[in-house]
DNA sequence: TATGAATGAGGGTTCATTCAT
DNA sequence: AATGAATGAACCCTCATTCAT
């Protein structure tokens, strides 16, 4: 893989340098409005370069789900189960993997896109529906049924609450796409994220008076 | 609708049932992807027709955000000034509201079309922010407020609450768009609204013992 | 003729109220800007309506030049079949009469509207050309034969005189149209004919010495 | 014109390749008869590519105007500048170049399209009026008072002559669209500059009787 | 006779995609 | 592999004309 000269490795490098590219011109004006040629210029080549990698506009889109958003998800998989840490310290480890997206606005615009355009492109909500939230949401409602087990959370509907810990998430997700530019006072995803993660801890805790405030 | 033809049909109907044919097109593949024809074609008019009423196909989206959205939050806001109720009570009140939007899925589609093209219309999305959000989150925030007076809740930023109060409201309308078509066996909005009230309460109560499971 | 009933006059007078309409239309913003509207409502009275004096809007205008335009022409015809003047004062009748009618826009607007959408409606320039073109070049033929008959003027090309001789005046008519809102400090079309009676009557003179300044 | 298809022709070549389809299509059916798809389809390439080159279909028609009008304008200036020729023999000089302009159906299309379309395209009438209906009109006032000066023209208001010298020019311009498919047995542009020389000359000569016949 | 809501063909413009170089 | 000129389908909007009242 790191063999590879210079050139051959530039060749390999292209089709990352086009995702990237196509990040900051979908970030910016939504996957409709923004041109081929758009993401051309962003990368440094000329438009009929993109289709040597991609066969279309909306392949560069499922590519980037699947390169993007995938690692980080597996990656949290990956770190939860060789923890031996209880219910509620596995989600404050979520949720501290959460901000870290959260802080990054090319990650998190990823799902505000996919949000966004699902409805247009029934085959990526799917893959993103089968690949990103099912996944995601196991993760969470594993935890849930854990801590309810321990005794540390009060009886919950694992799938309702799974998707209440997200929420915030994916507020802060759209909120950058949609009014980021016209917002005076903008609340910086992490303050609204901590917050969260007191309430909701609270909220569905067995004694929550366990709980430091 | 009517099965009488559009030169008979009464005129002072018209833009209401253009509304609501447009609210459904929309609905359906977004509003870039919505043509005028498929608005008119539902509608059961031409293609013209629609111009009689609207400017354009940006007007036919701002209309319905402003006669479709606004009057559920002024109803609110009304039945909120007249109550003496508590803090928590209030809560409940607006979230008995927010689960009669979810509930109706023309209205809950409107949040998701406005958040998710608001990035290609910033003159909607200031209108929006300013006319929906704005106040949106301020009936929040003062009840927060006076509920940490009263010694309901404990201490909280009322900006960071307002909006996690509001997270599962979007998420409850994104999901609907995006997946709601390939979803196999949907969480009903009502049933996250419920666990969501449970928890948040809980969360912010300042005596979590007192709140009813 | 005037017997009628005020109601009745009524009636018969819309046809003409809709072409004065029309003319200040037309002139305002040509004939392809116009919209039936526009005409309408100069009119007061409703698009609909027109179409039942005129069968379409080219009809508008064919009925415009037939009905505004053809009997000046008739009256200057009538006024120097009377008249035992010589060749030189004919063309200075003439001219007076040239020149009434380009101290009136709406009149001479006709024939730059004429000219400037001939090339659109064939039909329409075949009817001009016969009617309102040939009619007035024999006019003048007739007088530059006479003159030179009579020795006031020297031997011409009375084909090619008699279009110069109209020349200023179709400048006149197309200056107003074209630029006179732009204009700063428009030349007055009397101003312009009256100029070139002197310089044309001394240009074709027989003895030009004899022209009085 | 040659037989390549479009995608091997060279591509230096096309913008003029547009500009004298669009002149011919506007010549035969004025500017807003006039469809994209006439003028591509008459360059041999398709709609799109016309936008490659001209933002718009106005745009098209200013480059016309500003690159085939203004350097015939340029170069009479020069041609004047250099010449110690008496004011006589300079409206000689311009009258041929306007001969030469006049005899070329394509060139001549141009002013009558300015004249036609001026009153929708304001902008367009404004830099025409500037660009060349100013300068054109400068350069025959200056010969004018120079003639005037010497006492080879006898006092006249050079504004006003000025545009007589032009109008024969402008009818020609004018008759040729509008009257030109349908005329029986049309004058020649040429000769009736011819004519108009001779007569205009005379008429505005201090010794008419040395003007030659 | 008069209205004005409704129609729908038509055209300017955009842009994903193709292809000769 | 890379280019970028060329393509042409698609879509918003206009407005002359129609027709039920």
């Amino acid at each position: 893989m790191s063999q590879l000269s210079p050139r051959t490795r530039k060749k390999e490098a292209r089709p990352a340098e086009l995702l990237v590219a196509a990040l900051d011109a979908f970030r910016e004006r939504g996957f409709a409005a923004t041109r081929m040629e758009d993401i051309a210029a962003r990368a440094g080549v000329s438009k009929g370069t993109i289709y040597l990698y991609y066969p279309s506009k909306q392949a560069v889109f499922e590519a980037l789900v699947r390169e993007r958003l995938l690692p980080n998800l597996t990656r949290i998989e990956a770190a939860l189960a060789m923890t031996p840490a209880s219910a509620p310290d596995r989600l404050r480890m979520v949720l501290a993997a959460l901000t870290r997206v959260a802080n990054d606005p090319r990650l998190l615009a990823l799902p505000k896109l996919v949000l966004t355009e699902a409805g247009t492109f029934p085959d990526l909500a799917r893959f993103y529906r089968q690949e990103v939230v099912a996944r995601g949401l196991r993760l969470i409602t594993d935890i849930l049924e854990q801590g309810m087990q321990d005794g540390d959370f009060r009886p919950l509907d694992p799938q309702a609450a799974a998707r209440l810990f997200m929420a915030p998430m994916i507020l802060a997700a759209l909120w950058q796409g949609a009014f980021a530019s016209i917002e005076d006072n903008p609340l910086p995803p992490a303050a609204l994220l901590a917050q969260h993660g007191e309430v909701f801890l609270r909220g569905i805790a067995a004694r929550p008076e366990d709980i430091p405030p």
